[in-house]
DNA sequence: GGCGATTGTCTCTTACAAGAGACGCGTGTA
DNA sequence: TACACGCGTCTCTTGTAAGAGACAATCGCC
């Protein structure tokens, strides 16, 4: 999403089709205000968010007090701004309790960077997009650009090739669109090539790509399973893409270890 | 919220009149559904919320069906049963990374929990209600129960009584009800006793309540200011009764500090 | 096997929320 | 001073979403 583009043409790429732009359901609204807020990450005017979701004006002043007083919302600085409100905050927080995989795997990201001093991330699939779910910074001088809830085209990533595994042709398509295919240099990979690396990934249980979200860093992933088969996220390290032969080998070998631990064997 | 009450029933008591059994709007079944997921703490079959949440089971389907698509709701075990998704989770995670005080809030507690070896607590009000917003539980053997979006009425704490300083009587009036002033084992406070209390907790800075939740803690609490004479949120200490005078006033002169430290010169 | 309870889907009606647009207010700037 | 602009609130209309209820399928229980 960039320049003056707003949340809905952005979406009408993946979208079904909507009859155009006709009357919206309060509720759509409310989950597209959620994810232009996500998406511009600080609080935003009123005025502008009604922009920013193609909501009349009236409408999206409506919403926002009610989700203001629900405390899904709140008022920020000045008074004429809002971002997401503690309620969410809660919720977050439920919902990590109540989830094993994501509790232990946020601590395996932890205790891995602290150990090799690289940036370690948990990711997985949310609604079709790469998602980093968490991350730990490592300890190198120049710091890789990845906040939690940063979603990334799948092609562009190692963890993307290994959370796709299982899933067949028809399905992959779907889920990546021609622009995911350009990475950030201009270069454009073949669709072909990329599930070819999907398969591999899947056979061999773990991934590595170099310089591809950027010129600088190799990434190591490997896969976290929910179920036999199924795999439910990646754990990874981003590291300096001259990282030597042996250490490489090293910290793929932590990371399946600590991937495979993670793992449930229901 | 006990038994067979359902949360519309449990409402009613603090909410405003609402004109019956109407039709409700989409919106308002949504926030009800997440606060009953939140209230429940648990993965819940469709048909049990729509009871919970006193909505027609039809129109709970479809909701349900909009929020897992949205990614808010997700399937759970089984498959028809639902809890929080992966995207409040990371609504969450923003709000906190939006959010300063909160995000060096929860770093004190856990340090300080670290430090002392007792449990400690980041508390502020949500929506009129003593909150727990994150918890450290301390090294003691018996573990005292409080999970972080716990909400307990405000006479029971003594963060409630630091939170409400600064309200005028009618505002605190408001905000506790009959049934707050009864505490778990069955005594029942005076509502001017209890204001007394956030007069004194104003005017001293911190605040100390012995046995009221239950009959073998104290709870001490210090306030974190968000600009001068507004009380933001609250950091406390749960220690047992029998704590000694002397390291009872180290861990307030401490607990002081630490709030201090939080609190913003804005 | 028979019966009651629950689950998921579908259809149709109408009460009501989404939206258009007007209004008044404060602010910046030409 | 006059004008253009963004903000916040209100009113009124109509397209539509909430809800009642019917239906088949499944489950557990005696």
């Amino acid at each position: 999403m960039q320049d003056g583009e707003t949340l809905a043409e952005w979406q009408t790429g993946t979208d079904e089709e909507k009859p155009a732009n006709s009357r919206e359901k309060g509720l759509n609204r409310v989950l597209h205000i959620l994810d232009f807020l996500h998406a511009t990450q600080r609080a935003i005017g009123i005025g502008e968010l009604a922009k920013g979701v193609n909501a009349p004006r009236s409408t999206t002043y409506t919403l926002v007090r009610e989700l203001v007083d629900a405390g899904l919302l709140e008022l920020a600085g000045d008074g004429n701004r809002v971002y997401f409100g503690k309620k969410l905050y809660l919720y977050g927080m439920a919902y990590m309790r109540g989830n094993d995989m994501l509790r232990r795997g946020r601590q395996e990201v932890d205790t891995l960077s602290h150990e090799t001093g690289e940036t370690s991330e948990l990711c997985m699939l949310q609604s079709g997009r790469y998602t980093i779910i968490h991350s730990s910074p490592g300890t190198r001088p120049f710091r890789i650009s990845s906040a939690t809830g940063l979603q990334i085209p799948l092609p562009w990533t190692a963890s993307g090739r290994l959370l796709l595994a299982g899933f067949d042709r028809d399905r992959i398509e779907a889920m990546v669109s021609e622009a995911d295919l350009i990475l950030p240099d201009g270069r454009k990979l073949k669709l072909d090539d990329f599930i070819d690396d999907i398969g591999k990934a899947r056979a061999t249980g773990y991934c590595v790509t170099s310089g591809l979200v950027d010129a600088y860093t190799k990434c190591l992933a490997a896969p976290v399973f929910s179920a036999p088969g199924k795999v439910e996220a990646t754990m990874c390290l981003v590291v300096p893409i001259d990282t030597s032969e042996e250490r490489t080998a090293e910290l793929i070998a932590l990371l399946r270890e600590r991937a495979a631990r993670l793992s449930i064997a229901a």
